[in-house]
DNA sequence: GCCAACGTTGGC
DNA sequence: GCCAACGTTGGC
């Protein structure tokens, strides 16, 4: 089971409109390197939600309950044979108790290397064990 | 295949 | 609203 960063707008799809819904197909994603990471994502992973934005904050959990497969709005393959736009399918984990905000994270040297703070257009990122363990008692999650 | 121009994301 | 960082596009 991994963990997973996942960043959206929350004036488009929010943490709220996940609970709301009861799942969702979590789609968009377009940039080559987090396409990488959604591909990667299984069953069972947990997905942070980290709204961008005002709130710069992860909000909650999310949990894969649809491995990642291909954009049935946008289908098609790339060279290595993998769906070239890949969407996975979530369910709402609990809200954060305490969200933690982007400047918390970027304050804590432990997170200097954290794809969220070294590459801040990157939408899909894995959460290595040590950092998910950090993130999940800060948030509360 | 290089690179300039342009577009997008997202923090400030 | 600006702009840095980065990705993409298209002319050569």
């Amino acid at each position: 089971m991994a963990y997973f960063l996942l960043k959206t707008e929350p004036s488009e799809y929010s943490f709220e409109s996940l609970r709301r819904d009861g799942s969702c197909v979590w789609e968009g994603v377009s940039n080559a390197t987090a396409l990488i990471h959604l591909r990667s994502m299984k069953k069972g992973d947990v997905a942070l939600i980290y709204h961008t934005g005002d709130e710069k904050a992860i909000v909650g959990s999310a949990v894969v309950t649809k491995p990642a497969y291909e954009d049935p709005k946008r289908p098609g393959r790339n060279d290595r044979d993998e769906p070239k736009f890949a969407v996975v399918d979530l369910k709402p984990g609990k809200a954060a108790k305490t969200p933690v905000t982007l400047a918390e994270i970027k304050a804590d040297t432990r997170f200097a290397e954290f794809p969220l703070v070294t590459q801040g257009r990157l939408s899909v990122m894995p959460v290595v064990p040590s950092l998910a363990k950090i993130l999940l008692e800060r948030t509360g999650l």
